[in-house]
DNA sequence: GCCGTTTTCGGCCCGACTGTTTTCAGTCG
């Protein structure tokens, strides 16, 4: 059992044991520990092994027993216990907006309500008014709620079923009859949110019944759903839906195109073909049968890769990123598509947590794996004061960050620590901390976490004061979709994206992985009116700097390049652009 | 259940919002 598997169980026992109405603070050590595993450094086999498990902040002698156990067995009979003392249902109420353990606790005891449809019709029928505290409006917000969570259905964020697939490939081609592999499907087209993962692969028809059973035999498939000599379908451990095809290595680059797609842009293809007299699918290219009158049907050029099929349809390569038939065909006829920034040109990222707010590693911690990851820098930006509930910093604290943050710096020359902080725009617009405090940063992230039930108007004036303070430098979570399952708050980001353009401020991509924020549309629009934009990943531990994936699928989506990308620059170039912000 | 002593018990993050109340509990971030 990995890091992640624990860390998801201690989560799942504090939340039975809320269901169970334990004691709070007994509840909420295992949230802790969840957290605490979650920002672990190094393996946690290696830890139970040493017996180092008790050092850990927030692992006393019970969970430490408890992961013991669930490292070496599997589970654990505490575990076991509390699993059985809840139906499984009654856990995903808890995913609706609105819903704690209170409420659902007091719908399974008075109502004996254990799955999601029976609490539906118990709020279409008016039966959760009966009890006491509730009435009608909750009824029709839990009804919302349901139908937010069933459309949202079971999708992935970006960065996990990223992760996911590459360790399937990764393990996929350690086979020597794996000639080529690759991520198809949405994934790869970078979507913000998919709902399967699609796997390609080449092999010899011989090899493939041995690949496929490597694929459905994987530590972590839960189920095989379907499985066949060229197509197989799993769901994972983590709930993703997975499909393997394999295909003849010359059929590789159609397949890869075809299952790549969108389905909009595949069309278009398509159209492209038949306009030459040839026929496209996801296996090769032929001639049609009865080719456009009057014109002799061109040679199908020969096709080693995708890049081939693209060149035989006059156009240069489109990034999987754009292939959604929106003006990419138009710029690659022509040769106008943009070099699109890329993971790699990525040198570090400002909007990062550490254990002085709500994040789960030590400011030593993030920048030593950030430094791993090649980066030449990393932004720590904790909470301001008035976010408690994150752990929001006082001055005082403040100014021992900085005092560390300039220590760790002195030691290691060769990696630079920003000083940064996301600072709260308070309801009436100013920000958290007065001009004085703001000084002593190298640049302030600002962002919105408090009243939301704004108008638009309210809202927009909001941010845009808040923008405009001399001292900020970056605007947070634009898009102010604050979580999936959250609507966005109301904003108007064409009129944000003019006043950051008038002031020369940045405006950031959160890659968040429980956050959708500022769509490529918006990133398109903020690169026409030449703001600058940032990739950051907002991350609460070592693990979560890699999300920063999603914001950079994002950024080539809105076509952004290396130079439209704050965080492709040096150290020099990022301070000098931060310090400029604060002309206005 | 964990932590850290004022060292084996007492405290553990808090302010705003919502829907229901008429003084507050539950939820969220």
């Amino acid at each position: 059992m990995n890091k992640k598997e624990i860390s998801d169980i201690l989560e799942e026992m504090g939340t039975l044991l809320d269901l169970q109405g334990a004691n709070p603070f007994k509840s909420r050590a295992f949230h802790n520990a969840s957290r605490a595993i979650e920002g672990l450094g190094g393996d946690i086999g290696d830890a139970v092994a040493e017996g180092t498990l008790r050092q850990v902040k927030g692992i006393g002698e019970s969970i430490a027993k408890i992961i013991t156990e669930l490292v070496n067995t599997g589970t654990s009979p505490e575990y076991e216990e509390l699993r059985k003392s809840v139906p499984e249902g009654v856990l995903q109420m808890l995913k609706i907006q609105g819903l704690g353990p209170k409420k659902v606790k007091l719908f399974y005891e008075k109502l004996r309500i254990v799955s999601l449809d029976e609490l539906e019709a118990a709020a279409r029928a008016g039966r959760l008014a009966s009890l006491e505290g509730f009435g009608a409006k909750t009824e029709e917000n839990i009804l919302k709620g349901i139908q937010a969570f069933r459309s949202r259905g079971d999708k992935s964020l970006y960065p996990a079923a990223e992760k996911a697939a590459e360790v399937l490939l990764t393990a996929l081609r350690k086979d020597k009859g794996v000639i080529r592999s690759e991520i198809a499907g949405s994934l790869r087209r970078h979507k913000e949110v998919v709902g399967d993962v699609d796997l390609l692969l080449s092999a010899k028809d011989r090899d493939r019944t041995r690949i496929m059973e490597l694929f459905t035999t994987h530590p972590d498939v839960q189920s095989v759903t379907g499985s066949g000599e060229t197509k197989s379908s799993v769901v994972l451990k983590q709930g993703i839906h997975c499909d393997l095809r394999i295909v003849k290595d010359e059929e590789f680059p159609f397949a890869l195109n075809y299952f790549t797609g969108s389905k909009e842009h595949n069309v278009e293809m398509r159209s492209r073909a038949r306009r030459r007299g040839w026929s496209l699918n996801e296996y090769a290219f032929s001639r049609l049968e009865d080719s456009p009158a009057g014109r002799a049907t061109p040679k199908i050029p020969a096709v080693k890769n995708e890049e081939d099929i693209y060149k035989a349809l006059g156009l240069s390569y489109v990034p999987p990123e754009l292939r959604e038939n929106n003006g990419e065909f138009e710029a690659a006829e022509t040769g106008q598509l943009p070099v699109l920034v890329t993971e790699k040109d990525i040198k570090g990222t400002f909007h990062c947590h550490s254990t002085y707010s709500d994040g789960v590693n030590t400011v030593a911690q993030m920048a030593d794996a950030a430094r791993k990851m090649g980066w030449i820098y990393l932004g720590i930006a904790d909470h301001s004061k008035v976010a408690a509930y994150a752990g929001g910093l006082s001055v005082d604290k403040v100014k021992e960050q900085i005092k560390e943050i300039d220590a760790l710096n002195e030691r290691n020359p060769d990696f630079r620590i920003l000083k940064g902080t996301e600072c709260d725009i308070l309801p009436d617009g100013t920000l958290d901390y007065p001009d004085k405090v703001l000084a002593l940063f190298d640049y302030v992230v600002v962002s919105i976490h408090s009243s939301f039930a704004m108008t638009e108007e309210a809202m927009t004036r909001r941010i845009i004061k808040g923008l405009k303070n001399k001292y900020a430098t970056m605007l947070g979570h634009p898009t102010g979709r604050l979580l999936l399952a959250r609507e966005p708050y109301p904003v108007n980001m064409e009129r944000v994206i003019d006043a950051a353009a008038d002031h020369g401020k940045v405006i950031e991509i959160n890659a968040h992985p429980m956050r959708l924020d500022l769509d490529w549309r918006l990133c398109r629009y903020a690169r026409n009116k030449g703001v600058h934009i940032a990739v950051n990943p907002d991350a609460h531990s070592i693990d979560g700097l890699h999300d920063v994936t999603y914001g950079v699928g994002i950024a080539r989506k809105g076509w952004l390049r290396k130079a439209d990308v704050v965080n492709t620059g040096s150290v020099d170039e990022v301070l000098a652009l931060f310090a400029s912000t604060r002309r206005s």
